[in-house]
DNA sequence: CAGTGGTCTAGACCACGAC
DNA sequence: TCGTGGTCTAGACCACTGT
């Protein structure tokens, strides 16, 4: 039986959905395991294609299934999840040596990469100047690299340091050393006292999704870091966005 | 003119998104403005209406755009957007009587309102209990609730507190009195010394899409906070699901 | 090659909203 | 009442995958 009442108030198309959803979540098809053929489903639930392919793009925007041209439609395998923790900035990791994402990746037992995919100046776009208190179209230095783990990309993220504090010393090149671009600016003389961090979440731009190897139906957090001097000074902005269904963010607040 | 080729790689349905996207971002058409009707698009781009209709639903995904039955195809207007600030939880907040939420919308100017939807006894769900350090099972306290602001909902929270301290006290009546159930924890002697949230972002499950007022193609965050007190015990577990188009989370993180 | 999902067409009836 | 988007049908051809 096909348990589908197509009188009822509810869609067709959610009630084949609301099927197929508890066939999953029971674990009676488990992850990667593959769904009944479109054709199939039309005769299983004596329905359309259109009809069934609307049920599909239901689970599908739920983040349960994955389709694949030629192959089929899955149960979705989620990824391992990584950790970004609170103290991730803290002193004692750059002066071990490590940047931010390498001490962590390597901490959680996987295999890190760092693409840089551009280093050189450019003018500060009006968001990114306005939190670093400074002009619009003013100099600044643009880092933009893509991390993956284990071969699979985790996040792009493009810095932003302003010219004056980036000319001649290794933060404008390609590699910036041991501990990264904080460790620089530490030995440069700007001591780091904070960072400020605004999360957001939404859906991705095509090219996002072409870059992260987004999965449709798959939402991005997108970060927005201020490093702050002991003197307040703002001296770096970092732009992050990471495939949601990868990440799980750490924080901790005082109780004061 | 359509601008459509149809020999063209591109699936026709994503030239039609790319020009709809195109008069959206360029401001040819303005927020809370109605985009033309699908009939008007079939002739307008010599598709069929189903082609049309993918074009729609890719814009509804980018959440560029909202469709209302009866009324129309419109360029979406982004809701005023709500910060939760790092230091919400500082006890100057409580001893002033005011619980973080209604603090913090009144500070931006909002009209609040708390709806409680559920406080009494459960059992505790495998993940609360291994949060929390206790049994799988073992008796807590539930406090269910949604908040809103101007009217529209802007997140549904779900406590858990371990039975023994929660019982014959006011966290366990509907009102906990000024300052909420964290004034009334460090009242009874437990005083708290920190919080840890975890933040995940994912589509949301089709009761969620109701409860929380959600667009079409708007993630959620989903947040899960524990509070410790100074000798490191957790007291409380509170589970956050917020529609991640109206808020922007916000946190310090120490350079230490 | 047969089978899969991706795209597209041309209809139909419905519930809802504005007038 | 009329126009809107929501749902559903029954076809068709295509690109891609595995054998």
């Amino acid at each position: 039986m096909s348990g589908i009442d197509k009188r009822s108030d509810r869609p067709v198309y959610l009630q084949i959905a609301d099927e197929l959803r508890r066939r999953i979540t029971t674990g009676e098809v488990s992850p990667r395991k593959e769904l009944p053929s479109e054709r199939q489903l039309m005769e299983q639930f004596a329905a359309a294609r259109g009809t069934v392919r609307q049920a599909i793009a239901q689970l599908v925007s739920e983040g349960l299934a994955e389709t694949h041209r030629g192959r089929g439609t899955f149960v979705r395998d989620r990824p391992p999840v990584l950790r970004k923790a609170y103290d991730r900035f803290a002193r004692a990791h750059r002066q071990a040596g490590k940047a931010a994402y390498l001490a962590e990746a390597e901490a959680a037992g996987r295999r890190p990469e760092v693409e840089v995919l551009r280093v050189g100046p450019t003018k500060a776009p009006a968001d990114v100047a306005a939190r670093l208190g400074i002009e619009v179209g003013a100099q600044v230095l643009e880092r933009r690299r893509r991390y993956r783990s284990d071969g699979l990309a985790t996040e792009t993220a493009t810095s932003y340091v302003p010219w004056e504090l980036a000319k001649g010393t290794a933060i404008a090149r390609r590699n910036t050393g041991p501990g990264g671009i904080y460790a620089r600016l530490e030995e440069n003389g700007y001591r780091l006292g904070r960072f400020a961090e605004d999360i957001w979440a939404r859906m991705p731009t095509p090219e996002e999704e072409r870059g992260l190897d987004l999965a449709k139906g798959v939402p991005v957090f997108e970060v927005i870091r201020v490093a702050y001097t002991e003197s307040d000074q703002a001296v770096e902005l970092c732009r992050t966005v990471m495939p949601a269904d990868r990440w799980v963010l750490a924080y901790e607040l005082p109780a004061r």
